[in-house]
RNA sequence: GGGCGUAUAGCUCAGCUGGUUAGAGCGCGAUCCUGAUAAGAUCGAGGUCGGUGGUUCGAGUCCACCUACGCCCA
């Protein structure tokens, strides 16, 4: 037996029921635990710094939705367990907030080991949060996970390092950061977002460079002379950059000018001649930028080379085209500090690096003779203006408001600062990994050859290192002068070169930077001070979580790569990539073979939500109200994942009503009558724990229905459409078929079977409709299962019988081996035995005509209790109406007609208009498609009816079209049909319904009779009585006496029947009996009842 | 500045390789149906399918350019 369900369903409660269920009875642990065929999928690491967001609950669903979908399938999912992300700067900042710190010295002066303390504590601390958020959304997971900052974590990422280091693939090189002089560290984009603002007070200057007459081989050597003692004018708003100049920018194809000014020769953009000289300067002549690369200039300052560095200045001070220089304002001559910000253009046009500036933001001391050495680098900017106007290099200076960052934490203004730092060549990989990367299967599609495709031809130089302290130290040892390295790539490899044993050692700063040791040719080795990009952390993941090479190599051999992961999409530059990059680089192979790459979800009015925005939706509040399962329909249903979704708690709530509401009624109709009539699946009837279509099986021995075989025809078609759709890791289109289903077979057969299941007599019709039912409602549970687990979980153990017995009832005979849980069912599996292509879209087209009849009634006026003596039919090919004519029955009874007649071209009631089948004959007939499409309009009625004829019979047409005979095959032409004079019509989609209106006085009592039996169930209803009681029933009619009399000889018999009437009394109701007044036919009446003894 | 994506009804979104009258749900109005339903059916109002140009017998769909927005990069 059933235990009853509630229409009136929390869903919040249940969820909280069924959670509770699932941690008594270790179901999470046996659906980890069971099947055969691995499956391999990589948790990406949330990184454990701040609380779990609404996309979080998106990304966890995707994920869940295919691992449990898959686990139904029998396969044992690998890496089916959390990970955590929990190095890296935003962790570190974190802590600095809580301490107070503004910067690098305030940690060093705190003290590291203290610092990287307090950094894991603070992981671990929103750790405990986020399991909860993973229990309460149902993201099934081993919590046994894998945390980056553990030293098997390190030592893999370690051997990692050391592969790359022996196969020579590190090097040093500069790197541009934002840099605060103050703190002493670098910020990141997200930080320096933080402190920019936008009118900041600079020196906006004009420099002169005067032109020397030379040029680098192969350039235009006569220009380069005739220009000899010219100036090119830069403008710059940061005059502390200029002594680290090495070169001058201009556009390749841009217009520059020749101009004579104040006596002087000036080189620089048409376009800006005017703004930056005025009216009076003369054009002397001009010529294109390309014509001026390789010109030689003076330079302004003896530019410092880094420490270390050998610097050729021959390749310095030229000119060079590069697409940075825009002529949207300075001078369309760009000054070139690689050191400062343009380190992409020097590396382009192979320029030395020159510095003027230290990391602490002070002059360079190499300049103490010009008198500005030491001095703060926004102080020092008059001082050079000064010596450059003395040296009469400066044009022109003012002041101008502008974009500037500062340091978000103590207000220093930032340097743009090449820094030395290690790189990982990728660049040499290029091939490979856009290669790789064609094997990768992309959800959207796009994002394959789009934007991760792109991304990767244009691959740069991974830059792994940073100078910070919560990160996996980078494992390279170093003498004193930097002239002799080693990468470790293990502690074992670690302990040889020290000799002592190093199984207590925290691989983190700083204990790992006190393991030094001395090699005999180099002195004392120790570790440079940098920790490794803590993406590198996650790139380094399908290895790491498993401690290869050091242990579990059969398991590490078989989970890469990673059959499906699913991130959002900004995860392109990140995880997708770090995974993509280190596994080409190790393995030459993919890491993982599908992936759904989610869009964003933005708020209602299509703004990124976000905790400063204060328009973030606090997932919590969604569980509470509406309940997990219904938040993760809306994801799945209602668009496709990797579109950005806007998002409202009104969506949530429509899913839940649309969808989840729907099921639930469905199946509480099916348990409610089920129990009344003490209906139970046969023995073997219920779920054998892996075939889904048992019962629909068995129902084959059934006397089934044409409707029972067309839901069970849909039911099967879903299963494979569902089933294949999720192959693809479509999961929009599955959830829609589900949702189309779960539709059709709550408005369409349990609205067209109530009879059925109210009847009194328990006979095979009844059976079949019973069995039908419960098999759809079962299969769906368990199609439904990875997509809202809760829900899915209540029915289906409820259908099995399970649930009853929670509460001391006895269990219904279900079949050994049903399974416990819904996610421990097996998937279904497709009957071909039930599919039936045509029954289905038969059903469709009586919906179809249904839909029209409606329609016509409707147009007419005519509502459909009124009975109408016949119907006219006319579909859109001879099939469709074949089709209709199978469920002629279905066709009256829904639409309340006596008669169903099929018009053909035999019929001379109506007039056929004939239209071309585009689709066919536009490829076939070309230019001549508009004059076929006129010729036919122009048919005149006779011969329009003997077209449509030969259509029927399947025979050609012939026609004359632009002086062409055409012979037009019959699938070549659409025939419609005018309405017939006097009826109500309908039309759509070639399909035309036409109802006679004419209202006999014999359907007119009828009618009025069917009105009196909806009003006395009215009645019934609202006086409170059970389903099942019988009544005595009272009818008066003062004015339409004669009208009641009439209907009630007619159709006296079926009131008493419909309304469960012991006695049909005409008069006044007595004393206490439940009175109303209601309309039926033209009439008004008075009916009373009273319960039955 | 570059790359990718998005733009269709008041709102959220479908619309496959070009094809006949561009759809669904929500919301609004009206009517109907209903002894599972918090529901359902029908009709109505609501669309220059972001804009311009092109290819084609035919463009929401293909191409080019432009605009707006989002993401990523510089």
């Amino acid at each position: 037996m059933f235990k009853p369900v509630d229409t009136n369903v929390a869903f919040p409660q249940l969820e909280e029921e069924v959670l509770a269920w699932w941690a008594a009875n270790r179901i999470v642990e046996k659906s980890l635990a069971t099947g055969e065929k691995p499956f391999v999928f990589y948790e990406g690491p949330p990184t454990a710094n701040g609380r779990p967001g609404l996309h979080h609950v998106i990304s966890r669903s995707f994920k869940d939705i295919i691992l449990r979908y898959r686990a139904m399938q029998g396969y044992r999912i690998i890496g089916r367990r959390e990970g955590w992300d929990t190095h890296g700067l935003p962790v570190e900042i974190e802590v600095e907030k809580k301490l107070g710190f503004s910067g690098k010295p305030d940690i060093e002066k705190f003290g590291i080991a203290e610092f990287n303390k307090l950094c894991r504590a603070s992981v671990l601390e929103y750790i405990d949060e986020w399991k909860s958020f993973t229990r309460r959304i149902a993201f099934w997971l081993d919590e046994d996970g894998y945390y980056t900052f553990t030293n098997s974590y390190i030592e893999s990422t370690w051997w990692i390092f050391s592969q790359f280091w022996q196969r020579g693939l590190f090097f040093r090189d500069y790197k541009v950061t934002m840099h605060c002089p103050r703190c002493g560290t670098s910020l990141s984009d997200h930080e320096v977002s933080l402190g920019a603002r936008d009118d900041v007070d600079d020196p906006s200057v004009y420099i002169k460079f005067r032109i020397t007459g030379a040029t680098t081989p192969g350039n235009d050597s006569a220009l380069a002379e005739s220009l000899a003692g010219a100036f090119f004018v830069a403008w710059t708003t940061t005059p502390w950059t200029l002594p680290a100049n090495v070169a001058l920018a201009v556009q390749h194809g841009a217009t520059y000018v020749e101009a004579a000014f104040e006596g002087e020769r000036y080189v620089l953009a048409e376009a800006l001649l005017r703004q930056v000289l005025g009216e009076s300067a003369t054009v002397l002549r001009t010529f294109k930028g390309n014509d001026l690369v390789g010109l030689r200039y003076e330079r302004l300052f003896a530019g410092v080379p880094g420490p270390g560095d050998r610097v050729d200045l021959d390749t310095a001070y030229r000119v060079v085209a590069d697409e940075i220089v825009t002529l949207e304002d300075g001078t369309g001559i760009v000054h070139i500090a690689p050191a400062y910000g343009d380190l992409e253009v020097g590396r382009k046009h192979g320029l030395p690096t020159l510095f003027s500036v230290g990391l602490d933001g002070n002059v360079l001391p190499e300049f103490a003779e010009l008198g500005f050495a030491g001095k703060f680098f926004k102080q020092a900017d008059p001082d050079i203006t000064r010596n450059l106007k003395e040296r009469g290099l400066l044009l022109k200076s003012g002041r101008v408001r502008h974009y500037y960052p500062f340091c978000w934490r103590c207000d220093t203004p930032l340097l743009f600062y090449a820094k030395r730092s290690w790189y990982i060549r990728t660049t040499a990989f290029k091939a490979d990994l856009v290669a790789n990367n064609q094997q990768i299967h992309w959800v959207p599609e796009h994002v394959r050859d789009g934007r991760f495709g792109n991304w990767l031809a244009n691959n740069i130089d991974w830059a792994i290192s940073r100078e910070r302290y919560w990160g996996t130290p980078l494992p390279i040892w170093s003498n004193a002068d930097g002239s002799y390295q080693e990468c470790i790539g293990s502690v074992a490899e670690l302990e040889q070169k020290t000799g002592r044993s190093l199984k207590d050692l925290d691989l983190h700063r700083p204990y790992v930077d006190e393991v030094t040791w001395e090699d005999p040719q180099h002195g004392t080795m120790r570790r440079i001070p940098d920790v490794a990009d803590v993406w590198f952390d996650s790139g380094a993941m399908p290895v790491a979580q498993w401690h290869y090479p050091f242990e579990n190599r059969e398991l590490f051999e078989m989970a890469h790569p990673a059959d499906y992961i699913c991130e959002a999409v900004d995860q392109t530059r990140g995880w997708f990539y770090t995974l993509h990059a280190e596994s080409t680089l190790l393995f030459d192979r993919p890491a993982f073979q599908h992936v759904i790459c989610l869009g964003h979800i933005l708020d209602e009015h299509g703004q990124k939500m976000s905790k400063s925005r204060g328009n973030a939706v606090d997932p919590y509040e969604v569980f509470a109200r509406f309940g997990v399962d219904a938040l993760r329909w809306y994801l799945f249903a209602s668009a496709p994942p990797g579109n950005p979704r806007r998002f409202s708690m009104g969506l949530v709530s429509e899913s839940l009503r649309k969808f989840l509401l729907t099921l639930w009624n469905t199946y509480a109709f099916f348990v409610t009558y089920a129990t009344l009539d003490g209906w139970v699946p046969e023995a073997n009837q219920g779920d054998d724990g892996t075939r889904a279509e048992t019962s629909a099986t068995r129902t084959h021995a059934l006397s089934l229905a044409p409707i029972d075989r067309w839901a069970l025809a849909r039911l099967n078609a879903l299963v494979r459409d569902v089933t294949r759709s999720l192959e693809e890791y479509e999961v929009y289109p599955a959830a829609r078929a589900i949702e189309q289903f779960v539709d059709e077979l709550s408005n369409w057969y349990v609205r067209r079977n109530r009879r059925r299941f109210w009847k009194s007599e328990a006979d095979a019709d009844k059976q079949a409709a019973y069995s039908t039912l419960y098999t759809c409602l079962l299969t769906v549970s368990k199609l439904v299962a990875p997509f809202t687990p809760f829900v899915a979980e209540a029915i289906y153990r409820n259908l099995t019988g399970q649930a009853q017995a929670e509460d001391g009832a006895p269990v219904a005979e279900t079949a050994p081996s049903v399974a416990e849980s819904v996610h421990l069912a097996r998937w279904p599996q497709v009957d071909e035995g039930l599919l039936d292509e045509q029954l289905v879209a038969d059903t469709e087209a009586l919906l179809a005509a249904v839909s029209l009849g409606r329609a016509a009634r409707k147009g007419a006026n005519l509502k459909v209790r009124q009975p109408l003596a016949e119907l006219w039919l006319r579909a859109s090919s001879p099939a469709a109406t074949e089709g209709v004519r199978r469920f002629e029955a279905e066709l009256r009874d829904e639409l309340n007609v006596k008669a169903v007649r099929y018009l053909d071209a035999a019929s001379d009631i109506v007039e056929y208009r004939l239209k071309p089948n585009l689709r066919l004959v536009g490829r076939k007939y070309g230019k001549l498609v508009p004059g076929l499409t006129a010729a036919l309009k122009a048919l005149p009625a006779e011969a329009a009816r003997a077209a449509a004829h030969a259509v029927e019979a399947g025979q050609p047409v012939r026609l004359t079209v632009d002086g062409v005979e055409l012979e037009l095959l019959a699938d070549e032409l659409l025939v419609e049909s005018s309405a017939p004079e006097g009826y109500a019509v309908a039309e759509s989609d070639g399909m035309i319904v036409a109802l006679n209106t004419t209202v006999t006085p014999e359907l007119r009592l009828e009618g009025a009779a069917r009105d009196l039996v909806r009003s006395v169930q009215d009645a019934r209803k609202s006086a409170g009585l059970a389903i099942a009681d019988r009544i005595m029933l009272f009818l008066s009619a003062p004015g339409d006496g004669e009208l009641l009399e009439q209907t009630l000889t007619a159709w006296g018999d079926y009131l008493r029947g419909e309304t469960l009437a012991t006695s049909l009394t005409v008069g006044p109701a007595p004393e206490g009996a439940y009175v109303e007044e209601v309309e039926f036919g033209e009439g008004v009446a008075t009916v009373g009842l009273v319960r039955a003894g």
